[in-house]
This record gives structure tokens, C-alpha cells and sequence, in this order.
DNA sequence: CGATCCCATGAAATCGATTACATGGCGACC
DNA sequence: GGTCGCCATGTAATCGATTTCATGGGATCG
């Protein structure tokens, strides 16, 4: 590979002006500028970014570690990051914790070594003393979807309480009676939270939730699948289940759809944390709370840009939406 | 941040000494070893990896170029390269071409200045000046499920010649007459690919496809949509479609769902190129191609490995497998 | 006990860019 | 026409690590 001394030497010229050509230095002359500009075609001359970055401190890079790459929300989420980075001239290094805090150390470290002007994580646990090393140590962070103790950086986080609320009364108030939910773990603050909403909301009406309506899941496919199979196969069976997250809820609907009798709607009312563009290709389509992923992705960076240029950043908090569909219809109106 | 000066200062020894324990050279003594390395701990030293590059010329790092990150073919196909890449202790950089070929060609060149150890593509066209380019300068260049013209590297693709060819013989034995088919963009290989693989399987057949029975999308859920509504109110509908790709098929589905009488499998058998985990939950359930998709990604890396290590690397040609489901269900069967 | 060899360590070069500082030349201004 | 100053360019320091080469000291072996 051409060095940028390669080009100096065959243009006659100090590298200093090589470079200043390169970098658009305004006092070059034209002529200078033509003819490095030219002799740097010919030579197919591609300056080395890992030199640039050692000499001007500055990557250009964000590093990206998220919870779980399997999980679609996280994948929309990730497009929406590399998407905005791109637009600001960043590229992003990604990493997938696989909800391991482990794991999620090991990338935060990797992504320090290598010097990224940012990163953006999702927390796959409420603590980490990497993370809180991270950012005491002025280093750019900005949390994205799940809140996290003891890490001072700013967070974006979509809250779903209302939704959950709004959820909750409809569920009320088409008849169900004995609710139920799928959670996720209790490590990730969005488990937690999404918990707490539920369980707060049943309260509000006078049926809070008992131990035995609570499954616990971890987030991926294969749990929610067995906190279902467990479920459907209980004696008193709920008339309502919440499933906490998107990954989850494709277990769960794995497990229903192998069933000789539909249950939902009308034995069991269905609702699921996290919309997919399939839900509504599904009989019944599936009521959900969509989060603005998207949005989350797109503040996350924005909101590291920010930090990056030395601004003080407020947290933010994005607001979900519940989509009624055919899963959650009263058992009246769901007799075929 | 610290650096190994500080390190070595504090410590009293030469920072030689310093990256000597750091890379763990045999030749340091256990005192020495530990001394730095408690100084190193107490600064909280951490090595800065873009100095480490410029001098060892290697950056552990790939880059992978994707042609479409909201397709989750592509998100999981990212998902394996990231995983195995780790694995082998290498870190992913990763740009989304959204199927335009100067986007391509930007990340390209990011990714080249950046140093990558390697590149994985998926060449969003047929050819690009810059992909030959960086193949004949010897960079290593791996190319993964779309062929590409005069670019002189390394290829991992999957076939779908044999599971189209079953698929229509299939479609043809169960008394289908009139085949139709959404393919992708010309300037995808992989659509040109299926494209000739169900023509000539339907010639084989004795009913060569007319250019009426072609509808042309992008590869994107709208396009398939709008191929589907088209399709769908042409006088004369084909008695099967053939969806070049999991996007499009989103799109088609969506379409038939909002129709009032259902379509297939009765007036219509319907099969899809990719697999989703959701396509056996929909009604009825989908038949379709699986691509060996993670492990598309997985020889990808290998592959991109071997080359780095100096080996020659023949293709490779993963084979698809057809997964027959509802959707192509005779039309005797089908009836409710 | 002396010669030899190796091991642990340090000094300094190096990777490829950017950039502070020095310098020469030319134009502007009085 | 002389002085001042700025603009274009070059020289050399610099970023933070790795690595070559030199060196001194200790162990080994005869």
C-alpha cells in the first residue's frame, strides 16, 4: 500500500504538503494541489486511519455492544445506530453480549483499547463495574433501553408503563380476570420495569399479581416456549398472558400453534412487549406494544455526538404504544 | 488515559518492559512481570490498540458490507460473522449498502483505510470497480451469498438450484399450471440465480415462464407488495408464485391478509426463497427455502481467515433445502 | 576458576500520518 | 523603495505502542 512518504517522494514534495492537500488545508496552492492530487490517483494512495487516529486522537468510531443480536428489536435498534453514525461520518463496531455480562465486558474493553470516539451499550446487567469505570472515567457512554445502577451516563429509554397500564384496563375491561405474565430476567432493567408496570397496574384494580401468575423467562425464544408449555398445561389456567419481550413470544406462539384447540383469544387474551411487522399476519393477529426502536437507535447516537462535542446531555424517555389486535378481542366476540 | 510511559515511570524500567509483560514476551522475569503489572492495574493502564496497529500492521479486525441490514437474512448472517470473528478473537465492523452500489463502495474504502485484517461482502451489484480493485491488490476480500464479475476473490454461496428445482416439480406433481414468479433486482446475483433456476425448472417441465409471469421487485417488502396486488388483480392469475426473498414475501403477505377471501394455498400456492422462524405460525404455513444462513456467515470468516494466514481458498456452494408447508398444499387438500 | 552463553533489560528506531515551528518569497502599504 | 506581514512550503517533533539491537550480569560447563 502507497504511504503518504511514497507520494511525497514522487511529487517532489514534503509529506507535510501531501498531507495538507489530503486534509483540505487551506493554504495549498492550486497547483500543489493538482499535483499531489494526481500523482496520489495514480499511485492509488488510500491514507492509513489508524495513523491519522494515532496522531489526532479521534477514531471516528462508536462502538455499539448490545444484549442480544437474535433478538429482532436489537437488530432494528442496531440498524437504526449504524444508519445515524453513518450519516455523521462514524462507523460503528458492533458487539453482542448474548446477554452475558461477560461478554458485555469484554467488548466494552476491546471497544476502549481500540479507542472509539463513543459507545453505546445496552446494558445486559443493572451493574457492571466496567461500565461504571467507563463512565466516571469521562469516557463517552450513552445507555441505551435498559437503565442501569450505579452508571452515571446518559440514558435513552423507552418506557412502556403507559402502555402497560393501557393494556392492563383493556384486558379489565373485555372481562379477563386472572392475569398472568411472561417476564424476562431479572438482571435487565427492562425486565424489571416492564414487571413492576404489570404488576402495578393489576394492583390498581384490585387483582394484584400472586407468585404463581409470574413465569420467568430470559429473554429468549426457547423460555418463553417452556413458561407456556408450563402455563397452558396448568390446571387453573390464566385468561390473560403478557409476554415481556418479542423473542419470547415467538416460543410462546411456537408452542400454541402446535396445540389441537386455538386458546387464544378466547380461552387465554395475548399480549406481547415488543411489535414485529408479522403480528398482524398472524389469525388472530397478536396485540402488542411497539417501542420506537428506531428512535431509540437514532437518539442513542445523536445524543453521543452530543457528548462527544462536550455538551451536558439530558436522559430521555421515549413513549410506547399499544396496538389492540385480534389476540386480546373479548371471548364473546372471539367465538369463531 | 494512561499510557506505557506512565506505566514505565511509574515503575522505574523502560517501557520496552512494560510491552514485554503486556504481550507476555517469555523473556521477563516473574518479579518484573509483577511489578508492572500492579502498576498497570493501579493506573488502570489499558493499551492503546490503534498505536499497537500502526506498528504491527494488524488491526484484528474485519469488515463485513451487507446489502440490506432491515432483511433478517443479512441481520443474521451478521449475526454468525460477528460471532464466529469473536470467537477467533477478531472484532467486526459493519456498513449496510441498502443495495446501493456507491454505498457499497463508501464502506469499502472506510473499511480499507481503517486497516481491516479482511472484508466480507455482499456485492450489492454485479460489479464494482473498487471490489476489483481491492481483490487484485491482494487485500483479502471474501464474498458471501451473490456472486460478482471480474472480482478475483473467494466466494461462499448458497445454491438453491436443487430446492427450486424440487419445489417445482412439487408444484407441478400437486397440478399447478401456471407458475409465476417475484424476483429480485437484475443486479443481484442472487436473483438472477433463482430466476434462471425456476425458469428453467418450469421449462424442464414443458411450460416455459412468459415475461408475463415475471413481475420485478427489489427485494424490499414494498416491491413485493405491490407485485402481489398486482398479480392479484390480473385477469388471469397464475396458480402459483414463486417470492424471490424473505423481504418481499413480508410485503406479499401483508397484501393477502388484507383480502377478503383467503387465496392460498387454493387459487394460489405460495413458496418463498429464506426461511423465517415465524412461517410455520401463519395459516396456512409457509412453504419455503431455508438457507444455511449462519453457516454462510461462519465459512465466510473462515474462509476470510485462511486467506489472511496466506492460504489459497477454493468457493464454497452451500446447498438449501426445501421445507414443504402448507402454502403448497394441493388444491384438493386445501379446501377448508 | 575462567570462558561461554543466554537471559533480562534498556535505548532507540519505527509504523504513517498530523502539525507546530521555521523560512523564504512576494505583495501591499505608506 | 523599504518594511511589514502573510502565504506556501519544508523540517522535524509527535502520537503510543512494538521491536531490533546492544549490554551487563548470572548461570553453566569444562
Amino acid at each position: 500500500m502507497a504511504t503518504i512518504k511514497d507520494v511525497a517522494q514522487a511529487a517532489n514534495v514534503s509529506t507535510a504538503s501531501v498531507s495538507r492537500v489530503m486534509t483540505g488545508h487551506p493554504s495549498v496552492s492550486p497547483a500543489m494541489r493538482d499535483k499531489v492530487m494526481a500523482i496520489a490517483h495514480e499511485l492509488n494512495f488510500r491514507p492509513n486511519a489508524v495513523a491519522r487516529s494515532l496522531r489526532t486522537t479521534g477514531t471516528r468510531t462508536l462502538g455499539l455492544v448490545v444484549s442480544d443480536l437474535l433478538n429482532p428489536f436489537f437488530t432494528e435498534l442496531a440498524r437504526a445506530v449504524e444508519d445515524t453514525a453513518r450519516q455523521a461520518g462514524y462507523s460503528v463496531i458492533v458487539g453482542n453480549a448474548d446477554e452475558d455480562p461477560d461478554q458485555q465486558d469484554h467488548y466494552v474493553r476491546i471497544l476502549l483499547e481500540r479507542q472509539v470516539d463513543g459507545l453505546i451499550v445496552v446494558p445486559t446487567a443493572v451493574t457492571s463495574p466496567l461500565l461504571h469505570e467507563a463512565a466516571e472515567h469521562a469516557h463517552n457512554l450513552v445507555l441505551v433501553d435498559r437503565p442501569a445502577a450505579d452508571v452515571y451516563a446518559p440514558m435513552v429509554l423507552a418506557d412502556g408503563t403507559r402502555a402497560i397500564d393501557e393494556l392492563v384496563d383493556h384486558l379489565v375491561a373485555t372481562g379477563r380476570r386472572d392475569l398472568a405474565v411472561i417476564a424476562g430476567p431479572d438482571q435487565a432493567g427492562t425486565s424489571r420495569q416492564r414487571l413492576a408496570a404489570f404488576q402495578a397496574a393489576t394492583a390498581r384494580h384490585g387483582m394484584p399479581l400472586t407468585e404463581r401468575r409470574i413465569w420467568r423467562g430470559d429473554f429468549r425464544r426457547a423460555s418463553g416456549r417452556a413458561a407456556m408449555a408450563d402455563l397452558v398445561a396448568s390446571p387453573d389456567r390464566p385468561d390473560a398472558v403478557f409476554v415481556a419481550n418479542g423473542s419470547m413470544a415467538l416460543g410462546v406462539l411456537e408452542l400454541l400453534a402446535e396445540l389441537d384447540t386455538p386458546l387464544v383469544p378466547h380461552d387465554i387474551a395475548l399480549a406481547v412487549f415488543d411489535d414485529m411487522p408479522w403480528f398482524s399476519l398472524l389469525r388472530p393477529t397478536l396485540t402488542a406494544i411497539e417501542q420506537p426502536t428506531a428512535r431509540l437507535g437514532e437518539r442513542a447516537v445523536h445524543m453521543l455526538l452530543a457528548r462527544i462535542a462536550g455538551e451536558d446531555v439530558p436522559d430521555e424517555t421515549l413513549d410506547c404504544r399499544l396496538l389492540l389486535r385480534g389476540s386480546t378481542l373479548p371471548r364473546e366476540a372471539a367465538q369463531p
